[in-house]
DNA sequence: TCTGGGGTCCTAGGACCC
DNA sequence: TCTGGGGTCCTAGGACCC
C-alpha cells in the first residue's frame, strides 16, 4: 500500500524578540545591547538580555539583577501594532492563506505555490529575507506538514533561523525533544508529565492514550496524544475573529476604596466599549476579574439576553457584578481588576438589552469623548468619583 | 521588589427543555 | 407515583499562550 506524507507545506513565521527587536530597528544606540521592554514586569527582552537570564514576564527588579548592563525602554504599543501590520502585508503577498496568531506569528499554507513560487523552503528564505528588507526586523520561519510541526521548528530555529522538518524525519526529529516544547504544556502539564518520569516527547509518545486521559483530563489527554504521534490534521484557518475584547489594570497593593474601584471599572468599560464599535463587534457576556494579594484569582460573569456595545449597558452590568463581588473583596486585598466581553456577534447590534435610553448613552458617549479630547482620561476618573460623591449614577464632567 | 495585559480553550455542575 | 436520556446554555474556575 502507498501512503503518501504530503509535502512540508505549512510554513509558521514568528518574529523574534518581537518588542525588543521594534525598539533596537528604531534606535541605534540599541543595537548589540540587552533592551528590556517593560518597566515593572518584562514584555520583551531582547537575545542579548536573555543570554544573561532575562525571560519575558519576569519582574522587573529580578531582571535587572540578572542583567545590571540592560537597557530598559517603555513600551510603545502602536509601533508594535504598525509593524506587526507591515509583516502581515508580507505575509499576505506571500499567499493568501494566512492564519495569525498574534500579534508577531502566523501560520502560512504555501502549498499550491510550488510552480509560480518554487519549493516552501525556498518561499520561507525569501519571506525572511522580504521581513528584514521591507520592515527591518527579524523573523525565524519553520516548515513542516503539520502547524504543531512548523511551529515546533521555528522555536528550535529561532533567532533569526530557519528549519525544515521533511516529511520521513518527523518523529526523529520530535521525540528528542523536551515534553515543554508541545504546544499546550505549560508548567503545571510539564511537572505532572516529569512527575512520571516522562520528560522528553518520545517517553510521551509511548503511554496509551488513556492513561494520558487519566493523567491530564479527556482534552489534553488526548490533544497531547496526538501531537507526541505528531497528528495534527488541522488546516490553516483564514480569517479567524477574537472571540472576546477585554481590559485590566493593576492596582497596586494599597487599599481601595470601592469608589475608586468603581472609578477604574468605569475607564476599563469605556476603553472596551470603544474598541469594541471600532471593531463593529457587540456582545453579551459580561466578564468582571479580579485578582488579590494573595495572587488568587476570581471572575463574576452575567450573559443579557441581547448583544450590545453600548457603554452604558456594559457598565450597568459591571457595576452589579462588582457589587455582587464586594464581600470577596472586603475579605481580600484587591490588586487587579479587569473586565471582558465575549460572546461577540459580528454586527454592532442596535437592540440593547437592559431598560435603556440610547439617547443618553450616545450622549454620555460623546461626553466622554470630549472629555478625553479636552481633559484627558484621568478627568474621566475624576469626574466619576465627583459624581459618586454627590450620589448620582453618572459621573459629573467638566464643559 | 513577587507579577502586564491581551487572549484561547476545557471542565464541571446546574438550570431548563424536550 | 415514579422516573429516562439527551441537548443547550450559563457560570466559575483553571491551564495555557504570546
Amino acid at each position: 500500500m502507498f501512503v503518501s506524507l504530503g509535502g512540508a507545506n505549512i510554513l509558521h513565521a514568528d518574529l523574534d524578540a518581537f518588542y525588543a527587536s521594534v525598539e533596537q530597528r528604531d534606535d541605534a544606540r540599541l543595537r548589540g545591547r540587552p533592551v528590556i521592554v517593560g518597566a515593572g514586569v518584562v514584555l520583551a527582552c531582547s537575545y542579548e538580555a536573555k543570554a544573561y537570564g532575562v525571560r519575558t514576564a519576569m519582574n522587573g527588579g529580578q531582571a535587572l539583577r540578572r542583567c545590571p548592563g540592560a537597557i530598559i525602554v517603555e513600551p510603545r504599543m502602536s509601533a508594535y501594532s504598525e509593524a506587526s501590520k507591515a509583516v502581515f502585508k508580507v505575509f499576505e503577498d506571500t499567499t493568501p492563506l494566512v492564519e495569525g496568531l498574534s500579534i508577531d506569528e502566523a501560520f502560512l499554507d504555501v502549498g499550491g505555490l510550488r510552480k509560480i513560487r518554487g519549493t516552501p523552503v525556498e518561499i520561507a528564505r525569501r519571506l525572511r529575507a522580504e521581513v528584514l528588507s521591507r520592515v527591518g526586523l527579524p523573523i525565524t520561519v519553520g516548515v513542516a506538514r503539520t502547524k504543531f510541526l512548523a511551529k515546533v521548528a521555528s522555536g528550535v530555529a529561532k533567532p533569526d533561523g530557519l528549519l525544515e522538518v521533511a516529511p520521513d524525519r518527523e518523529l526523529e526529529f520530535l521525540h528528542p525533544l523536551d515534553v515543554s516544547r508541545l504546544w499546550g504544556v505549560g508548567e503545571v502539564t510539564a511537572e505532572k508529565l516529569r512527575n512520571r518520569g516522562l520528560t522528553k516527547v518520545g517517553d510521551v509518545a509511548i503511554l496509551p492514550e488513556a492513561a494520558l486521559v487519566a493523567m491530564l483530563g479527556r482534552a489534553s489527554g488526548r490533544h497531547l496524544h496526538a501531537l507526541a504521534h505528531n497528528r495534527d490534521p488541522r488546516p490553516i484557518e483564514v480569517g479567524r475573529r477574537r472571540r472576546s475584547i477585554g481590559s485590566q489594570r493593576a492596582l497596586g497593593r494599597s487599599p481601595k476604596s470601592p469608589a475608586t474601584l468603581d472609578a477604574v471599572l468605569a475607564g476599563l468599560v469605556d476603553r472596551v466599549t470603544r474598541r469594541m464599535r471600532n471593531a463593529e463587534r457587540s456582545g453579551r457576556t459580561v466578564t468582571l476579574r479580579l485578582r488579590f494579594d494573595d495572587f488568587t484569582r476570581a471572575t463574576r460573569s452575567h450573559t443579557l439576553p441581547q448583544a450590545t456595545d453600548q457603554t452604558r449597558a456594559i457598565l450597568l452590568t459591571a457595576r452589579a457584578l462588582l457589587r455582587a463581588a464586594h464581600p470577596l473583596i472586603a475579605a481580600q486585598g484587591i490588586t487587579m481588576i479587569g473586565i471582558s466581553v465575549g460572546n461577540l456577534e459580528n454586527e454592532a447590534a442596535l437592540q440593547l438589552a437592559l431598560p435603556f435610553d440610547k439617547a443618553a448613552n450616545n450622549e454620555l458617549d460623546s461626553a466622554l469623548d470630549q472629555v478625553k479630547d479636552k481633559f484627558g482620561t484621568d478627568a474621566i476618573t475624576r469626574g466619576i468619583l465627583l459624581g459618586k460623591r454627590q450620589g448620582l449614577e453618572m459621573p459629573m464632567l467638566p464643559d
